[in-house]
DNA sequence: CGCTTTTGACCCGCGC
DNA sequence: GCGCGGGTCAAAAGCG
């Protein structure tokens, strides 16, 4: 996997994201604090962008009240954000899922991945991939399939909680405007509407 | 050479 | 007990 570029302020697009919203885990906020940040300081396009996607469908498996706006994606074609819900309750079973409008399933949340497992799901014509965050000792799993009924989303869900930092958020500490130079978080617009 | 991905096999829980 | 579906393992292949 490469990794996390240099050129934060070649991106126009880029929006600027709280630290909080690099770690999955640590998202407490509510989306509309997160608009209103946006509202303060984004360009116009990330915030109907982030709207937009807002209005999908949440998914949860808790009743946690808390919307909140997750990571970055990234791609030479990458255009979403992603929302997600945080779960209140830290347990073992911490668990998060959401739906991002998304072409490309696996997104750059700032840990490192790796694949352990492909699944073909009963109910979905899209088989269901396994990752497992590889930082050493970190137990946090996560598990990324197509929406059976829209194949433009994707359905995350994170299972556990990191017990270290994302990487990203650590090189965001030293570079306040990272951004990877092939992020480009724009209205995604062009996605093949495949809305049949 | 080390790490990741792929993929079939295996395991386990659940419903019948 | 059996079959099914979902989740994980692990060997082999691929890649930088």
């Amino acid at each position: 996997m490469d990794h996390y570029p240099e050129n934060p302020n070649l991106n126009p697009n880029y929006t600027h994201l709280p630290e909080c919203a690099l770690d999955p885990f640590s998202w407490d906020f509510e989306l509309s604090e997160y608009l209103n940040m946006l509202d303060g300081g984004a360009d116009q396009d990330s915030k109907s962008q982030l709207q937009r996607i807002a209005s999908s469908e949440k998914i949860m498996d808790s009743s946690s009240s808390a919307g909140s706006i997750g990571a970055i994606s990234r791609n030479n074609d990458i255009r979403c954000k992603n929302i997600g819900v945080k779960k209140s309750k830290m347990d073992a079973g911490h668990r998060v899922a959401f739906r991002t409008q998304s072409e490309l399933e696996v997104m750059d949340d700032g840990f490192k991945w790796r694949k352990y497992g492909k699944k073909s799901v009963k109910n979905s014509p899209n088989p269901r991939n396994y990752y497992k965050c590889s930082s050493g000792g970190c137990e946090v799993k996560k598990r990324v399939e197509r929406d059976r009924e829209d194949a433009s989303y994707v359905i995350t869900t994170y299972e556990g909680v990191h017990n270290h930092e994302s990487p990203c958020v650590v090189y965001y500490n030293q570079t306040p405007l990272m951004v990877p130079t092939g992020w480009t978080l724009q209205a995604n617009s062009s996605r093949s509407s495949s809305s049949s």
